[in-house]
DNA sequence: TGGCAGGGTCATA
DNA sequence: TATGACCCTGCC
């Protein structure tokens, strides 16, 4: 059962199961939260957010209790249970163990404009490559936020990126993703393409609508899905997934679909336990 | 110092 | 359906 506990200027979220957030902010889905003592600091939603665990609560430093019921709930998917999720996928020994292995793992509920820029950047990079871009991004069109003294910067709108302009986003360093970034930018503030829009379809018209953006492929599309929409029947595969499956399962007889309507957080599952363990790599 | 791969996608054939 | 090119960085 969760509640709500105001301590001082802390809100603690009791009686969450199964979060560790350092698996949380190291499988994948989220670029802007780093380690800061027992916790972690990152921009999300607009603020900077402190969040540690204590046992099983979540303590979310500097925010009131209506905060965290508004925003802060949906963001972590606090109220959803996840040992009955991880039941869907019991009967399969391979996902039993990467279950065990990435236990506290939970999806963000992030927003879906995000995700679009996070993963048109993603392609062909490494994680700290990602980062960098998200934060260099946030630094050239983003609004600074402060904290504890220190200088933060907000995820960009896209009015804000279409308005700084293409050529502002060069001391980015995106390369070719610039140009992808700054169209997607532009026809979401113009109201030519609508994200909100894409919520309402079913996920296969969603991810077709979302190919429309260039630069946005299946890979992206799906990302954008699972982590920007809480689709969590969306299964993105990359190099990572297609070592994970090859070794795990055995290339052939592989079908996403055989997860059901979890496929997506069973598929966080396998790409963390294949990332951390470096399956596929030559020689594994 | 040069070569290559890194959470893909697009344009060609 | 299959290749190469694309921007940029960090590693060997």
């Amino acid at each position: 059962m969760i509640e709500l506990e105001q301590r001082k200027e802390d809100c603690w979220i009791h009686g969450v199961q199964r979060c560790d957030l350092k698996q949380i902010f190291d499988c994948g889905q989220a670029f802007r939260f780093v380690q800061d003592g027992e916790g972690y600091t990152g921009v999300a939603l607009g603020r900077v957010l402190h969040v540690s665990m204590q046992g099983t609560s979540l303590v979310l430093a500097d925010t009131t209790c209506e905060e965290a019921q508004q925003k802060w709930l949906p963001y972590f998917d606090v109220e959803r249970d996840y040992a009955a999720v991880q039941s869907h996928f019991r009967d399969d020994p391979v996902m039993q163990q990467a279950m065990d292995f990435g236990q506290g793992i939970r999806l963000l509920c992030q927003p879906a404009w995000e995700m679009v820029v996070t993963f048109l950047f993603s392609q062909r990079n490494n994680i700290p490559r990602i980062r960098s871009l998200v934060e260099g991004l946030c630094a050239v069109c983003g609004q600074k936020l402060s904290y504890r003294g220190k200088d933060y910067f907000d995820f960009p709108t896209p009015g804000q990126v279409a308005q700084a302009g293409l050529d502002a986003l060069a001391p980015v360093r995106a390369g070719y993703r610039a140009p992808y970034v700054y169209d997607a930018a532009c026809r979401v503030a113009s109201g030519e393409f609508s994200l909100e829009k894409v919520a309402q379809l079913p996920t296969n018209e969603a991810r077709q609508k979302l190919m429309e953006l260039k630069g946005v492929g299946v890979k992206v599309a799906d990302c954008i899905l699972l982590f920007g929409y809480g689709r969590f029947d969306a299964f993105p595969v990359d190099v990572w997934m297609e070592r994970a499956i090859r070794v795990l399962y055995g290339k052939q007889d592989f079908h996403p679909e055989q997860f059901g309507p979890y496929c997506g957080i069973a598929q966080q599952y396998l790409f963390y336990y294949a990332r951390q363990n470096g399956l596929g790599k030559a020689g594994t």
